[in-house]
DNA sequence: AAACAAACCTGTGCGC
DNA sequence: TGCGCACAGGTTTGTT
């Protein structure tokens, strides 16, 4: 579900709610949250640590903690964190709460249906062994920023489809299956050109697309879809989801210029939409 | 090197 | 109404 807009949402929402609070006390439910370490080792490293910031790279949370460790959160597919007063009755999925300290008492709850989401307590000092997935990660267009020589470098050297590229988070981290059809779309190319085809303009194009649509989405506070499934840290609904142009839009018409159909192909193993008249 | 499929899970929507 | 299948914002692993 949640792709770098969302997960930069949450970022804001921790930050706002949750740094500067000490976990009194925690409860893990289903073990599988905790699967890289285990449920011990998330009470242990978490229990009468302070959270001291909140961070994002890529899809990725960190939120370093006053012991010198740092706790990372990622979503994947269907996980929600929601701030919530003490006692409110909790969702089903619901597999972590943390309690936390000030007043009104309140709780951070990880909220996952499909079990794909993780969270662990790691040194960040080990970071490449603890953590090879996140110590492997790409550039993240916003927090790292993104220029369009190093977009260049990275189209250039490779031989991949754009859809594959941009969606490998060990290339472009934080863009997902909506922002990716969405930046191809408004930088008028196909998701299935060859990253060492593109010309100067078209680079200078997708660059330009990348990072207004993230941002602008950003801005929207992310994409929330029909099934309601992501909401930011106080439950609240983003808006983006009014200015998709292509994604989940097969068979309908193109709203840039209202002569050809959305069309809906299978790229990178995704789900893929774009307009066959506006991209090339 | 890159494309593809399957795996991990649960829920929902659709056609019959 | 109910059943079975396809599919879903992600990532890893193994196979061509």
């Amino acid at each position: 579900m949640p792709e770098l807009p969302e997960v930069e949402t949450v970022r804001r929402g921790l930050e706002v709610q949750v740094v500067g609070r000490r976990i009194e006390r925690v409860e893990v439910g289903r073990e599988r949250t905790v699967r890289r370490t285990s449920r011990q080792a998330l009470v242990d490293g978490l229990t009468g640590a302070t959270i001291t910031a909140a961070n994002r790279r890529g899809k990725y949370l960190l939120c370093p903690l006053d012991t010198g460790d740092e706790l990372m959160v990622h979503l994947r597919m269907s996980g929600r964190l929601l701030v919530a007063d003490a006692g409110t009755a909790r969702p089903p999925h619901t597999h972590v709460v943390m309690h936390l300290s000030g007043a009104p008492a309140q709780e951070l709850w990880f909220i996952d249906p499909r079990t794909f989401g993780e969270m662990v307590v790691f040194d960040p000092a080990n970071l490449a062994v603890e953590m090879p997935d996140l110590a492997r990660l790409g550039v993240d267009p916003i927090t790292d920023g993104l220029t369009k020589a190093q977009l260049g470098n990275i189209l250039r050297g490779r031989r991949r489809q754009l859809k594959a590229l941009l969606m490998d988070q060990h290339v472009v981290a934080g863009v997902g299956n909506i922002y990716c059809d969405e930046s191809l779309h408004l930088a008028k190319l196909r998701p299935d050109r060859i990253s060492d085809t593109l010309t100067t303009r078209e680079i200078g194009r997708l660059h330009d697309a990348v990072l207004s649509v993230l941002s602008l989405a950003i801005e929207a506070g992310g994409s929330t879809l029909a099934d309601t499934q992501y909401v930011d840290l106080e439950g609240q609904g983003g808006w983006f989801q009014v200015h998709h142009r292509v994604y989940d839009r097969a068979g309908q018409r193109c709203l840039t210029c209202g002569k050809a159909d959305i069309v809906r192909i299978m790229s990178a193993g995704r789900s893929t939409c774009f307009c066959p008249r506006c991209q090339r």
